[in-house]
DNA sequence: GTGATTTGTTTGGATAAACCACATATTACA
DNA sequence: TGTAATATGTGGTTTATCCAAACAAATCAC
């Protein structure tokens, strides 16, 4: 009878627990609750970790000490019963989240409390070097920091950028519209601001933004797509966390392959997701020049409830185009058996003109199992997307790890 | 300023740890460890883990009370210093491993060892049913509890199906070359056998069978497709776990869209992978019938090597479907960034007879990063595969929760 | 007010892992 | 053959964590 050959060594064995571990998990668990929930009661920390109500009291002191919660008066309810104190994750323990795109650079500063304290968009005549965002950036930071109290603390930067990042020291590998190749901009904004930085595809950290805030609250697996000006990007997150395959590029759904007849795409391939799928045609049919995407929705759906009905070229375009996009999404439905399918910019347009004729087609092309199994929906952040996603991606270390933080000096 | 809207509770926070859970997460650990090497010395043990040396000798003490290793004399090292002694898995610590397929049922005995204790296969005339197959199982383990000695402890039964197979309760909501569909196959076992059952794809099995004992080794992410003479399939492992998707389908990359002008596919879609890269027609070519794949690939090789070089058609198709194949992986290497691809079956064949060739096609037509990070490997594991991945579907809750299992009579 | 209910607070107890000192078993080398 | 060096098991002690229980406090219902 065969003996199965040993694994080897090469995969790290998981790492035992100790008691330390403990406590860091469970002040992980708590303050994630607290920053998710934005206001939580003690009580309520109670019941959904499943902890002692002494080991709340004094993981909850700890974190106060560490300056991360305050604890304020218990808010009223109509239940019998001593009140319980809120804990509210504190305003000025602050992420700076950078998105940089084609003619612009967004510079935000975002409380734990998920509050957007500001928010500063600098508009710039060309696609913006690595060394001019990082001097955009510090400017800003600079000019944003006396709006804010002295005890206001950084944490660290979150950067969403339109291209493949690499996950492990956010080196953009390759940022086509900005014209970045092997850009360390990572190591640069941390050098200049002496924080730690953050850097994944936009895209992937609008997932996270809306895995945790937007219309993907509760699910499990997420799949999101989004459709831009420049292409179609996308992510995976699972359990509220970003699925970044090997290296962190997972989540390229815009090279998914939908035509055998289609046209070469920029990336070498053709046929991709991103040829067959874009807002450009659509505008040229409906008159319309560079918009941005509400106009563009308002104008269509207007031309669909048109008393003469639908152009027939219109009517084709949105055919064909749903038609590959709901050849890309079976895809992803039958490899990654995903609850939630999200779509944002365009390709949430096209959904929302006619959800079920895209959800229909997936659902039926599909195998049984996943293909009716999953939901689909329209992403919901708009314009806080990025700047939400990527201030999560700057606190993410804070949240894993709450005691490595800092204490406040005061 | 914006505040973001606060997440709701839908998502089941993440509950708090104590100290049991610290202990059986240790265990957990130990276990697994010892489990995927084999052999492992309590010193190993102490720098793998981290834990400290007493704790070992604890845990390890509790793992040997638990009936679920034993600790045999010190291996010879050339090292100075005492001699740890070795810890080893139970061979008595059995689980059932079931694979019921188009023209047999195979029961297979394995050991916690990971030794495959006895096989069985047993032909049947036509594809069996769900009661057949139940029967069967019951008859051959039966025979097979002779053979072993009257300290063996089952601990439970993995099935692998070729089909789709809902992951909370083991029905098979279609197999169609089994005929089956809405089959609750585990409840049926676990009723006959009194053990519980966990039932999975057959190419799920597989992955996890390649990811800990076979060419997965090591690999972090992992993406498996095999094809077989009924189709192609495939499965995802993150860290030697089984990627299950919301609800156990994930991995179904036979249905990959790779073609416009494709044949209709079973599925109710057309251009499926399965559909365009099939082994018959090859078959066909080179005046085979239906051989196993070990000799399709010695014809093919010997074929391709003639002198005066391969029949054109031959060489067409090859071409042909390799080209289809590299499409399908492109997109899951984009979608996915695996760090490795593991081709098995008729696949395996195909990426065989010329690895460049399919190896190039991917990384060059595959975003930069995804795509050159890949590695590309065949499926090592043949006849024991399933066998060894069911089994380790039913070891899997004995190897979270080692206390779970009832310490042994004796 | 009085009682029921819920929750914070305090204290003591159980437990798990770390730490330390010491015992033990092997190799290296004179 | 004997001694030193090295690595590892063993047992007692310490430390940190969470839990349980008793008590105190704050609210609602009547």
């Amino acid at each position: 009878m065969a003996q199965i050959p040993a694994a080897d060594s090469s995969r790290p064995a998981r790492r035992g627990n100790n008691l330390d571990d403990v406590r860091r998990n469970n002040l992980a668990v708590v303050l994630g609750i607290s920053h998710a929930r934005g206001r939580v009661s003690r009580a309520e920390l109670t019941r959904a970790t499943g902890l002692n109500r002494s080991t709340i009291g004094a993981l909850v002191a700890e974190l106060v000490e560490l300056g991360l919660v305050d604890e304020a008066e218990p808010s009223a309810t109509k239940l019998a019963g001593r009140p319980s104190p809120v804990i509210v994750p504190r305003e000025d323990v602050v992420a700076i989240a950078v998105n940089p795109e084609i003619d612009a650079v967004t510079i935000a500063l975002v409380g734990l409390s998920g509050r957007v304290l500001s928010r500063i968009r600098h508009d710039t005549a060309a696609a913006p070097s690595a060394e001019e965002v990082v001097a955009i950036v510090a400017a800003a930071v600079a000019g944003m920091r006396g709006e804010l109290g002295a005890s206001t603390r950084f944490v660290g930067v979150g950067l969403a950028v339109p291209g493949l990042v690499r996950a492990s020291d956010g080196v953009v590998i390759l940022a086509p519209h900005l014209g970045w190749r092997d850009v360390p901009i990572a190591e640069m904004l941390a050098a200049e601001l002496q924080l730690p930085v953050t850097a994944a595809n936009d895209a992937s950290a609008g997932v996270v933004a809306e895995s945790q805030y937007g219309a993907g609250r509760g699910a499990r697996g997420l799949v999101y797509l989004n459709g831009g000006a420049s292409g179609i990007g996308g992510g995976i997150a699972l359990d509220g966390q970003l699925f970044e395959g090997a290296a962190g590029y997972a989540g390229e759904f815009g090279h998914t392959f939908v035509n055998s007849a289609g046209s070469p795409c920029h990336c070498g391939a053709s046929g991709c997701l991103e040829t067959e799928v874009r807002r450009a045609p659509l505008l040229a049919l409906l008159g319309l020049d560079n918009t941005r995407s509400e106009e563009l929705e308002e104008t269509l759906l207007a031309h669909l409830a048109r008393p003469e009905g639908p152009d027939a070229a219109v009517a084709a375009l949105l055919e064909r185009q749903s038609g590959f996009l709901a050849i890309a999404l079976r895809n992803i439905v039958n490899a990654l058996n995903p609850e939630l399918v999200l779509l944002g910019g365009f390709l949430g347009t096209l959904y929302a003109v006619a959800p079920e004729r895209l959800s229909g087609a997936v659902s039926r092309s599909a195998l049984p199992g996943a293909g009716d199994g999953v939901r689909f929906g329209r992403a919901e952040l708009g314009n806080e997307l990025l700047v939400v996603g990527a201030a999560l991606l700057a606190f993410k270390p804070v949240l894993e790890d709450p005691a490595s933080v800092a204490a406040p000096a005061g």
